[in-house]
DNA sequence: CTATGCCTTCGAGCGCGCTCGAAGGCAAAA
DNA sequence: TTTTGCCTTCGAGCGCGCTCGAAGGCATAG
């Protein structure tokens, strides 16, 4: 992971096929049978993250991780599952800022449940926005694809006659097909 | 825009409440009617972008445009439909970088058209993974928002009961629901 | 004649989220 | 005993996509 935005950055942890990251969410639904303490090497292999980004984390103020006695960090349960949490919130788009905001709230105890809520709300609403977007762009690229030629076949071809004009620009009608009644 | 992460800034260019975007979206819609020229200006509020970027873009090598007598940039049809089809590309997340990439395709003459829809092929899988990765995200957040207390209204409080243990951590279940078969 | 305003180029700077390298500690293996 | 290997801290650096400011040009308004 290193490069910018959340997006670029989001989009390549999915790896190029998805299998990867399928894996990664089996392993992280089993947040049952966790181990009682993870080094840190278990833990990046687990969240498919690298020490480094631990470390860094860490060093955020995301999460508290003991030592042992040669200050090696130990990762209980607990610290493990804020850590899912945050890899989990960190791929759905909610920045760092954020994400220290609320750990802050949660260790500041109980009575900020309901501002705790109110970030959990305004994140889920992001989250339906972004999606309401990128549905919209799927459509146009979509549709671009099958304008082009429908295949990315030998028979593309045939669509060199449409050329002319050098087609960068997406078609009008899919947006509006695409775009909701709201 | 001016923050990292692709999607963080793609985020934000939605705005807070989605009207904004809407507007930006059904003006983008029009492709049909555009005027002979336009100017900076007109492009960047066409676009919901700064001039700074639209200047960056032709930097960056992905559009050329024309001077007027005063130096000043006239952006013909042309040069405005590709930016329409660059921004939306630019907000479903393709890298400038790709989107260089394309262009030098596009600039290269027909016979890339089998390469550029190699190029829109992945990309469209890209933001389809992206869609099932945030509705994944989504199916958590709402679980997780539900278990909190299903309201962000006042009877929040009562929940202060299970909030003992510090509820970073999401819940399994939902992820375990959210999965899809393959 | 100034002033306002929008434009130009150029290069530097920023914000984010990592990512890396240096310098060193401890422990089990050879 | 040396080597291998994984860990530590600290601070610097990177890649991306803007974003901004300085310094100046031209034109229309007052």
């Amino acid at each position: 992971m290193a490069t910018d935005d959340l997006m670029t950055r989001a989009l390549e942890a999915l790896g190029d096929d998805g299998p990867l990251s399928v894996e990664a969410i089996h392993r992280l639904a089993d947040l049952a049978d966790l181990p009682e303490t993870m080094t840190i090497a278990e833990v990046a292999d687990l969240l498919d993250i690298s020490p480094h980004t631990l470390r860094y984390y860490e060093r955020a103020g995301l999460v508290e991780v003991a030592r042992d006695g040669n200050g090696h960090r130990v990762y209980d349960a607990e610290a493990v599952r804020r850590l899912v949490f945050l890899t989990r919130m960190r791929l759905s788009g909610m920045s760092m800022r954020d994400l220290q905001h609320y750990i802050s709230l949660v260790d500041a105890g109980g009575h900020t449940v309901p501002e705790r809520l109110d970030v959990l709300v305004e994140h889920r609403d992001t989250i339906r926005r972004r999606i309401r977007e990128l549905t919209l762009s799927l459509t146009a690229v979509e549709y671009k694809i099958t304008t082009y030629g429908g295949s990315t076949g030998p028979d593309v071809q045939a669509f060199g006659t449409t050329t002319g004009t050098d087609r960068t620009a997406l078609p009008d009608e899919p947006l509006r097909r695409a775009l909701p009644a709201e």
